[in-house]
DNA sequence: CTAGGGTTAG
């Protein structure tokens, strides 16, 4: 027997517990309740699998209440509600009175809801004399709420132990109320480590990180417990040099980090995402004979994903087994997300077996950065059906921005009343969202109006409003809030100064241009190729090749881009030909330049060389990107390609098409090479052949639109110039206010004329 | 036996 004792107190791993479990059958001690319930402790202590701690206790035939106690704990760890419940139930069936002191705490604790119901019976069972069951009671309603009833509790006791006080402060933390959690700490006897670290992890998950600071300074001793809480301070803040800096300092103080200590560094090391590092984590890890329980497995999961290499990312995943979360899903489905492959992602997903929040905002966020707006959307609406569960900020960030992208006002309208019926509160970064979906929607008004109506703003803030300004050719507007923001003591950036210069580029204003331009410390490229871009657009195309001859730093493609089109818009076919010639370099494989250049080309009426480059083109193998456009109609987006004849309206949008071809010829509008009818002719027979997509589009809308209604189209590339012709000659025939937006702007047709200057 | 720390999403 007494080596057995020496051995159970050896139990650090699972290994040691499966030698005792086989020591205890050679024994023939596996029967004995004692030894049973010190091993299903030793399984909650170390996360054993389900299936192995069902084993032992089902090798038992006559449970006591302390061996139903520790399965309880065990099923309380993982959370698994229904199962404490139906122990519980079976546990009065054997008829084992409940032991108070060991088993209302567990209850309790799991109880969430349900807890009024457990203190009444707590108190008929007259439990409520021992000191542990009322704290474990008073802990319930401090953390699931109401937290005034743990407030009448803690008042209304006749002696307050220190866990009482340490059980009211927190509680009043986790209700963010700090004020009254600093009140309980002021008046109270006396602290030990835990007051002490409560009030550290209070302050660091405010985001105060000063205060939290100073308590952990002052506590008089610390344990593991409170340095971690102060490193996962610093991690959760997005200072992963501070909590790395401080477990140096850990480290030196000579503390024996721990399990959790790990947890924190990993993941405040897999920002850097270097594999170099990681390999010499695991190696550290290895080095100090870790044991890697399912909380560092998972951060090194992480790790490895975010460091590119989803291999091993996997193999900790499959390796797992029992052991996943939904942590460990979650991390492994946004490790999909994170390099594009969506299909994986949601394959997870749909096994995974436990859905929460994070599950659905990874893959609503994974579908909404690659480029897969109405798939987000859709996603967002199964989950709106899910009852369960309701979304949160970071949920709304990812569909506002999908909206925003998408062009779909009302599905963002939509959106916003969710927001409002959930009560759900946004931060700044929330609100940033919202103005980027109103200025992308074509509200700009709504944008400001959300802008002014925030309390503090931030740098994205101002940046996001200023880039809505430049898209609807707001040039002042940009300016001055530039200057607003710079008097709020909001320095601009980088992307501050890329928004203004394009929002003078887009309403042609040169002087002011040029003034921001020079007051740019060291201009990075972008900005030289906003600049150029402006100079091109109004004409200065001599004046733009100088700035590029005269840069300090290498041209990107961006700047030589911008000086095609400005070829492009003022016919100079020399210069379009130099700055072709320089992109033809830099991105053979984009198509884009070598339409720029044929449309130069064709504006001439240089055939043969118009040819030539759709040779060049053939020779090199670049394919025409293709364009989509797409039009919102009762909360659905309708989407169309060159050409398409998928849509359910198919035919009715041709015979519309048809018409209006007829009804141009009538009014005097010739259909001539370059402009008004043409689409992609049959000599791009390997291509997509026909009507361009924003023809289409506004053709259904037509179609659908109530009479005199703005008909709003998106493209996500440029508005071709033959269509932009088309466009203007539609809202002139038809009196319809058109917008289309591009991808960088918006067009605004009425009357036959339209609100851009660059097109012909 | 009660009170303090952990990994995922924007």
């Amino acid at each position: 027997m007494s080596h057995l004792g020496s051995i159970a107190c050896k139990v650090t791993n699972l290994k040691h517990l499966t030698q005792l479990h086989a020591n205890l059958i050679q024994n023939s001690l596996h029967h004995h309740n004692y030894w049973v319930a010190l091993l299903l402790t030793h399984c909650t202590r170390l996360h054993a699998p389900l299936a192995y701690t069902h084993l032992i206790f089902n090798s038992l035939p006559c449970p006591d209440g302390y061996v139903f106690t520790s399965m309880l704990r065990y099923y309380s760890q993982l959370g698994a509600h229904s199962e404490v419940v139906s122990l519980f139930k079976q546990m009065q069936y054997c008829g084992i009175r409940p032991a108070g002191t060991f088993v209302y705490p567990v209850l309790i604790k799991l109880a969430g809801e349900a807890c009024i119901v457990f203190h009444a019976q707590v108190v008929k069972l007259g439990h409520f004399q021992d000191r542990y069951v009322r704290n474990a009671i008073m802990d319930m309603y401090a953390k699931y709420g109401p937290v005034k009833f743990a407030r009448k509790l803690f008042d209304e006791m006749p002696e307050r132990t220190l866990a009482d006080w340490n059980s009211m402060i927190s509680g009043y933390w986790k209700w963010g109320d700090e004020v009254e959690a600093r009140r309980l700490f002021d008046v109270m006897p006396e602290w030990n480590i835990v007051t002490w670290t409560s009030m550290v992890t209070g302050y660091a998950k405010k985001g105060d990180l000063e205060s939290a600071r100073r308590y952990f300074d002052e506590m008089p001793e610390k344990s593991v417990v409170s340095w971690n809480a102060m490193l996962s301070g610093y991690a959760q803040n997005g200072f992963a040099e501070k909590a790395l800096r401080l477990f140096d300092d850990m480290i030196t103080a000579g503390v024996q980090p721990n399990e959790t200590t790990w947890v924190t560094v990993i993941s405040s090391l897999s920002l850097h995402g270097d594999p170099c590092l990681a390999d010499s984590l695991v190696r550290t890890l290895d080095q100090k004979k870790i044991h890697l329980n399912c909380f560092v497995k998972t951060a090194l999961l992480d790790m490895y994903a975010k460091c590119g290499n989803l291999e091993t990312a996997h193999r900790i995943f499959d390796e797992l087994g029992v052991y996943r979360n939904s942590i460990t899903w979650n991390a492994m489905i946004s490790a999909y997300t994170r390099v594009g492959d969506l299909t994986s992602a949601r394959e997870l997903f749909d096994k995974m077996p436990e859905k929460n929040v994070v599950s659905w905002n990874s893959l609503i966020a994974g579908y909404a950065q690659n480029g897969q707006s109405a798939m987000a959307i859709e996603l967002f609406k199964d989950m709106t059906a899910t009852k369960d569960l309701k979304p949160d900020e970071v949920t709304m960030v990812s569909v506002f921005s999908a909206c925003g992208h998408l062009g779909a006002l009302k599905l963002g309208n939509w959106v916003v009343n969710i927001l409002n019926e959930n009560h759900i509160k946004l931060s700044i970064s929330g609100y940033n969202s919202l103005i980027f979906m109103y200025s992308r929607c074509g509200s700009v008004e709504d944008a400001n109006r959300v802008f002014q109506e925030m309390e503090t703003r931030d740098v994205v803030s101002y940046n996001t409003l200023i880039a809505g300004f430049a898209t609807h050719g707001h040039g002042m507007k940009a300016i001055e809030l530039m200057s607003k923001m710079k008097g709020e003591g909001i320095e601009p950036d980088r992307v501050t100064f890329i928004g203004v210069l394009t929002a003078c580029s887009h309403a042609g204003l040169l002087e002011e241009g040029w003034k921001v331009f020079k007051s740019i410390q060291a201009p990075a490229v972008d900005h030289y190729a906003c600049m150029i871009d402006l100079l091109g657009r109004v004409g200065e195309l001599d004046e733009a090749r100088k700035l590029i001859e005269s840069m300090p730093i290498k041209p990107h493609a961006g700047v030589y881009g911008s000086l095609l089109n400005a070829s492009r818009i003022h016919k100079r076919v020399e210069l379009g030909e130099l700055a072709a010639s320089k992109l033809f370099e830099l991105e053979p494989y984009n198509s884009g330049n070598y339409i720029l250049l044929s449309n130069i080309y064709a504006s001439a009426g240089r055939w043969e060389d118009v040819e030539r480059v759709r040779g060049k083109m053939r020779k090199v193998g670049v394919k025409k990107t293709t364009g989509w456009s797409w039009v919102e109609y009762k909360g659905e987006i309708h989407k169309f390609i060159v050409g398409d004849r998928m849509h359910k309206r198919s035919d009715d949008i041709y015979r519309l098409l048809s018409e209006l071809g007829r009804k141009m010829r009538r009014n005097g509008y010739m259909a001539d090479k370059s402009c008004v009818l043409r689409d992609v002719e049959e000599e791009e027979k390997e291509e997509m052949v026909g009507t361009h997509s924003e023809k289409l589009a506004i053709c259904f809308a037509l179609l659908v639109s109530e009479v005199g209604a703005v008909i709003r189209v998106v493209k996500n590339l440029r508005v071709c110039w033959d269509c932009h012709t088309a466009i203007k000659i539609i809202s002139n025939l038809e009196g319809r206010e058109i917008i289309v937006r591009d991808n960088n702007r918006f067009h605004h047709f009425s009357n036959g004329l339209c609100s851009c200057k660059d097109y012909w």
